[in-house]
DNA sequence: TGACGAAAGTTCTAATCCGAACTAAATTAG
DNA sequence: CTAATTTAGTTCGGATTAGAACTTTCGTCA
């Protein structure tokens, strides 16, 4: 993950914007990752239960595709949430490669415990920027994304 | 690192744009990684000997400051990287707990070869964008940072 | 229907990642 | 000048990461 130096930002105009995006998001994954271990979760399997809490659960695959996790990472970060008991897999039912993970009781009991505390707690860090200029952002970096995929 | 989901997005109006972040980020990530695995390198590694080139060599510390890389990930890093011969670690003559670490010629011949190419190609993508929107982004991203931090 | 290519998940490897504990050296306090 | 604190870097443990190879199942096409 190049995190690109000012001494590179010199040379060309796109570099100290990509800078500033890392370190952004670097920031954001280190206020988050601290709040969630409170609560006894890493960013990823945390990012796993919000996307699973209300609903009928998904398939590895939508799964993925959502928290932006990649199949082989998935596996693991699943085994660990099964073996703590806050998930489960089952074979799905239309498509024998495939498994619908879903919380179980305790997971969803988690779930409440969590998630409605985690987004007040960012949200008060948001509070201090002018959500125009959030929305600016947000439009910007998706046309920006385009380019680089 | 959480990378939000459009059901959470609908109930709070940060998350897109972090979510946007995340992606944006990754995709950056991904792109960097695919062109520089070309070189043989990790983006870690290439943000380092990219980081060193071109100078005298600097402290673990500064060197972990520059390029946002934990000192203890520092550490293996480097070892791989002086293990390829391309950099080295002195004792540094001020502090005897620090070193200094600093291309060898090998490594500078790595630099040279492989960091304006780089930038090129990744340059190619941003092409695409309006430097004026890129130094929007940057100034608001380093805002919203300030708020995380 | 029977082969063949695509897709879903798992497994594997090598690298990174962070935080915490640790060693050694430097700095500060009294 | 000595004791306490801080700082630089390494080591360690648990988790995540991407990608590639692999197994099983699905879908298609002839």
């Amino acid at each position: 993950m190049p995190r690109w130096t000012s001494r590179q930002a010199r040379k060309s105009p796109f570099i100290p914007t990509m800078r500033e995006l890392a370190r952004c998001y670097q920031a954001f994954e280190r206020l988050d990752a601290r709040l969630l271990r409170d609560h006894g979760f890493t960013t990823s399997q945390a990012d796993v239960i919000f996307t699973l809490g209300n609903t009928p659960g998904m398939t590895c695959k939508e799964l993925g595709e959502r928290t932006l996790i990649t199949k082989g990472t998935l596996t693991g970060v699943l085994d660990r949430l099964e073996g703590k008991g806050l998930l489960d897999r089952r074979p799905s039912p239309d498509d024998g490669r495939s498994y619908i993970v879903a919380l179980t009781p305790a997971g969803e009991e988690a779930f409440e415990a969590t998630y409605p505390e985690h987004i007040a707690r960012i949200g008060e860090r948001f509070n201090q920027v002018d959500p125009r200029k959030l929305e600016k952002i947000r439009s910007t970096l998706a046309e920006l994304r385009a380019a680089l995929e």
